[in-house]
RNA sequence: GGCUCUAUGGUCAAGUGGUUAAGACUCCGCCCUCUCACGGCGGCUACCCGGGUUCGAAUCCCGGUAGAGUCACCA
């Protein structure tokens, strides 16, 4: 066979040269140590909370040892385009802190290595696999769908891996004058790499291959014997070929992928061995994981688990901050305890080590994120607070008077927001944006309404109570003498001054200084359940806290 | 089914031959307290199973089991 002419036959119109390439792509001037990685979206527009993972990992490994961090589009999969995708995916990472140095923008290209959309690029894979096959290592597939179906039937039923590997590659031989009938014909053909794999020996003959992953360790796999597809009928190439021919040419050190990645390594392998490079250093993240309606672990899906996509957080009103403080304790297993021995350091000042990255998938836990991001909102100033609480609504509650009225008064709102922050034992109150805002409803006239029952104890003295409240109320008192008063109004009712009195003689007593506090707590916030009244009242300023108690006397 | 990965409490996890098997979240109880929150104290609950190796195994070896991933002209 001469492959040179197969070669040309396939590819006439590419004339550049592998050596063109690799001259034009040359080795990164960097530091030393400097590490290179990239994200690799398709483009549906969709990232959940594991590609966010994923690209935290990148990123800390790029940016904290002076490397470069890019963004490739890549995009093979005609199918699944989304328009505007590309903006999106920006967007939302650039949202929770991820950015890129180089790679596509929404201004175009950055950098010296593109085009970095993988559509773009076809000239490029097409001139390596125009090598291969001048190699001998690749050759056109006239396989079609039914044949290929048919091929699958015999191997299941005589219990054959499945695949086009060894003699099922029936296009492996053909001579040049069927190649060059079938091609005069016009018939759509994909050109497969023809591996030189045999999983076929006994399993003590089969080579294996050993990887360095920088998670897992030394990787040992049998060697792949599948000849894969690396151009589609289209000429596009599949994600196998692009990633090895891109992440060659584009100099990356580190490719950060999902361990669904690790059964095609032996492919990546076999390719990089036949392109004659060296592979990047894989690191193969776990998988977040989430508890399905059995109650198994299952990976997460971007079809089934829309609440995990990150446009959810952001719609919720999630802080950014929080967000990448829960992915770091998930990603490394020791950022918990440097965080509770650095409670102010910036989280860039953190060490972040694969080594530390757990492999086994991790279930994602409300809970955890919700504790987190209570710690983190301390940390940011009312101020900070307002403008993030409008940004969020801006975006996503613009259609609600409701927001309108929280963000009105800017004052007014930071006071709210701060209520309780700057105590020795602080509150924490604040979890995410659409949480706050119903937390705090009560302080607009509009979203306020009775919610909670008066508790039953004080239920028949309701009336009188806010009466004495309301004449003796000054809005001048401090809190001591303020809630002195409220202990006068209650043990002239017959509560106790104490709960504890009340604890040890519930007899003597209708209730204690609680129960009445709760009323007056009720007609105030229409809730059971609050902030200290006094603060809250100061807040209010008293025409409204008297306009309140009276309504509710009406 | 083949191949691969994983296996410590409800969840996330320290742990690399000798520990009373850390810690965080959740849950429960108590304390603080006018409610809630915060905080403090305490509690429940764990090394998948079976064989080895060893004076000694969560840790090493072998064999099971379970869960997950993958086996496309998707990525």
């Amino acid at each position: 066979m001469d492959y040179k002419k197969l070669s040309e036959l396939l590819f006439p119109n590419i004339e550049k040269t592998t050596e063109y390439y690799e001259a034009l792509y040359p080795e990164r001037n960097l530091p030393e140590g400097a590490k290179v990685t990239r994200l690799g979206p398709s483009p549906t527009g969709f990232i959940h909370l594991g590609n966010l993972y994923g690209a935290f990992v990148d990123e800390r490994l790029a940016h904290q040892s002076e490397g470069v961090f890019f963004l490739r589009i890549e995009d093979t999969d005609d199918k699944r385009l989304v328009e505007g995708a590309e903006e999106i995916i920006i967007n939302s990472l650039r949202f929770f802190g991820i950015n890129f140095d180089e790679g596509v923008t929404s201004k175009g290209d950055i950098g010296a290595y593109g085009d970095y959309t993988q559509s773009h690029r076809g000239e490029i894979y097409q001139c390596f696999a125009k090598k291969l096959v001048e190699e001998g290592k690749a050759y056109p597939c006239f396989l079609t769908e039914e044949e290929i179906n048919n091929i699958r039937n015999n191997q299941e039923e005589i219990k054959a891996n499945p695949g086009i590997y060894g003699k099922w590659a029936t296009s492996r031989n053909l001579t040049m004058e069927e190649i060059e009938e079938k091609l005069s014909k016009k018939l759509p053909y994909v050109v497969r790499l023809k591996s030189d794999g045999d999983l076929s020996k006994s399993d003590e003959n089969i080579r294996r291959i050993k990887v360095k992953d920088a998670i897992r360790g030394v990787l040992d796999m049998p060697e792949n014997d599948q000849d894969t597809v690396i151009l589609k009928a289209t000429g596009i190439p599949t994600y196998h070929f692009a990633h090895v021919v891109d992440d060659h040419l584009m100099r990356t050190t580190h490719v950060v992928r999902g361990a669904e990645w690790l059964p095609s390594l032996p492919i990546h392998v076999e390719l990089f061995e036949k392109l004659g490079w060296q592979p990047p250093v894989y690191c193969h993240t776990a998988q977040l994981m989430k508890l399905d309606e059995e109650g198994n672990k299952r990976k997460l899906s971007k079809r089934k688990d829309p609440e995990l996509s990150l446009d959810y957080y952001r719609n919720e009103g999630y802080h950014p901050k929080a967000v990448r403080e829960y992915l770091l304790t998930i990603l490394n297993s020791n950022f918990e305890e440097w965080r509770i021995a650095n409670p102010d350091l910036d989280i860039e000042e953190f060490e972040f080590t694969t080594e530390k990255m757990s492999n086994s998938g991790a279930l994602f836990d409300l809970n955890k994120l919700n504790d987190i991001s209570k710690d983190v909102l301390l940390k940011i100033s009312k101020e900070e607070l307002y403008d993030f609480l409008k940004n969020w609504a801006d975006e996503f509650r613009s259609e609600d008077e409701n927001m309108v009225e929280i963000l009105k008064d800017r004052a007014y709102l930071e006071k709210i927001l701060d209520i309780g922050r700057k105590e020795a034992k602080p509150r924490k109150d604040h979890i995410y944006a659409k949480q706050m805002v119903e937390n705090i409803s009560y302080f607009f006239d509009s979203m306020f309404k009775i919610e909670d029952e008066m508790p039953k104890e004080a239920e028949a003295d309701v009336k009188v109570i806010l009466e004495k409240y309301l004449e003796s109320y000054d809005h001048t008192d401090d809190q001591s003498q303020w809630f002195d008063k409220i202990r006068v109004i209650a043990e002239e009712l017959g509560y106790a001054a104490k709960p504890k009195d009340f604890k040890k003689n519930p007899d003597m007593y209708k209730g204690h200084v609680g129960h009445v506090s709760t009323v007056i707590r009720i007609g105030l916030m229409g809730r059971q359940q609050s902030p200290d009244v006094w603060e809250i009242q100061q807040i209010l300023g008293e025409a409204k806290v008297r306009e309140r108690l009276s309504n509710f006397l009406k």
